[in-house]
DNA sequence: ATGAAAGCGCTAACAA
DNA sequence: TTGTTAGCGCTTTCAT
């Protein structure tokens, strides 16, 4: 493996100019740097990243804290920000926490000491403890997914905006009673559905049941199951069904399956994420679609401006919106 | 940040004893170690890895090569790498390819230069040449998922017994005519199902149709649809279906929903990949599981032995068994 | 415009 | 058992 030295002795000059010429500085000759190309090229050199980090006190890597990819949309912010950091030539180090602020805490301990320049965080659950501490110690960081507070970056879908207009979508098409298969209300995502729901309920003058409203402990496809059989056991004739994930949605399907309820004429679902899985099922879901892949990518582009000083140094929170994909739900 | 010196002058020694003490090295006093780790503690001193690195020409870091994560036996291989990896304190870096040869060869040029220790290559793809490259520069690498040849280590599903043992069932299951939906025969996954499903049906001196067999390019949700399609087509009376893959599962299941058929009275159906999707759609399927995360852990742990020159320096191919899920779609 | 030299934080050979 | 020293490959002052 050729060395900034090999170069530096084939073009003949010092190593110091080699380092030059292929950083692009200023005062070099270009005859020289021409040269010191060449001989790189015919060495096939490439730049130990080891060395230069350990001098410039750099990785160009980043930390993806989530807590899996299988399916949920955090397969997805997975695949946009390895794609964002791929353009930007990072690297990026894959820390599966398990949800876990424990194995969470030990990666950051672990990586924050020069293997990273930054972290993003996607994860919907609601502990925030050691975010903000790598944010305090002045190390990058970028929330995806859901927001802490106003002080970290975010990126994140408008949760609310989607759940009204959902909500509103269902009203427009007919439904009298719709209820709402939500994820726990300690995380920010599923609060922001929850008042979007209810405020499209309102605004249409509609007096919403608690019943009709499940938030469940765990975004999965057993609470969605449960949900919606509780919702069946109680009676009620619920005619629009509006799940917060595709876990919980695709729970909620196979009840309604099991009850033997046609979908959508007697019964419309529509999923607030819409990984493309909603799209391959028996009964492809009518979806709010979740960008997952465009969330991930606008965090990596964030974190790399606050690697590199560029870009706004105040804390921005970015919000897509999502958008409605019409299948055989509704 | 702590560094070695740090810790040094805390305990009174020499950088030299802080690196003994801490890398449990012999030939130093139990309170100088003593002494030093508790003054390592006192500081939260991480080593640098950067440095470490750079003189122990190591990173303790792995490069794992995948087309995506999605929805696909990817992502539970790339979590088993993930945690192979962390229980031995080694890190992993993602790199999606889309199975794009191009960007495979850029990111293996980009890492081999030290920034990683070995690369694990998750594929179902054919192409194999900057694999090979790879190990012919005596850089440690693992196949997850196919294997090339006998010479590179590979961790892999026995998917001729698999396709054998699902074709095997579904006969004893009194289906009479079988169609086997199979990926591309440039892969050897495929390869082997395919043999697989023929000698199960040669052993059991049943002729077989090749309009019953449908080799798609692709691995995908669209053509397991197509290849359905295509059966229904042929008007033949077909009442087993093997299926190479989740996505050419759930695409068939798709068609035969379409075309009204019951499942499983009329058409019963094994996946043969199983996936956890696969439990959750509104006919959960019936699958001979490939244990993803266990394959991922496998390879993980044979390429961490080969970096660290432990265990059979000979190429070792590990096959594991596929176990049958009994669900509803048999 | 170029070279000499220091130093990033660590490990290990050698000396004491 | 411990300290001294060199050096991993690179970038970056400071001289020239």
């Amino acid at each position: 493996m050729a060395t900034i030295r090999d170069v530096a002795k084939l073009a003949n000059v010092d190593v110091s100019t080699v380092s030059r010429a292929l950083n692009n500085k200023e005062n070099v000759n270009p005859d020289t740097r021409n040269r010191v190309i060449k001989a790189a090229e015919e060495l096939n050199y490439q730049p130990n990243i080891l060395a230069r980090g350990l001098k410039e006190r750099k990785t160009y890597t980043i930390a993806l804290l989530t807590p899996s990819f299988g399916t949920s949309v955090f397969s997805s912010v997975a695949e946009g920000v390895e794609s964002a950091a791929r353009e930007k030539d990072y690297t990026v180090i894959i820390c599966k926490t398990d949800g876990d602020p424990a194995i969470e805490a030990a990666y950051i301990n672990k990586l924050k000491n020069r293997l990273v320049d930054g972290f993003i965080s996607a994860t919907t659950t609601t502990h925030s403890y050691h975010i903000q501490s790598l944010k305090s110690e002045g190390i990058p960081v970028v929330l995806a997914v859901r927001t802490i507070d106003n002080t970290v970056d975010a990126v994140v879908l408008n949760y609310f905006k989607a759940a009204y207009d959902a909500t509103a979508l269902l009203l427009d098409r007919g439904c009298k009673s719709i209820a709402l298969i939500n994820g726990p209300l300690d995380s920010i995502p599923f609060v922001d559905r929850y008042r979007g729901h209810l405020k499209a309920l309102a605004d249409r003058g509609i007096l919403w049941d608690d019943r009709n409203i499940i938030n469940a402990d765990e975004s999965s496809f057993k609470n969605g199951l449960e949900a919606m059989e509780q919702l069946f056991m109680d009676q009620r004739s619920i005619d629009g069904i509006l799940a917060s994930t595709d876990a919980l949605a695709i729970g909620a399907m196979r009840a309604i399956r099991k009850h033997n309820l046609r979908v959508p004429e007697e019964l419309k679902l529509i999923d607030c994420t819409g990984n493309p899985i909603t799209e391959m099922l028996e009964t492809p879901l009518s979806v709010m679609e979740m960008p997952g892949f465009k969330i991930g990518q606008q965090a990596a582009r964030r974190l790399i401006e606050l690697i590199e000083g560029t870009g706004d140094p105040e804390p921005v929170i970015t919000r897509f919106e999502a958008e409605f994909i019409e299948r055989e739900s509704t």
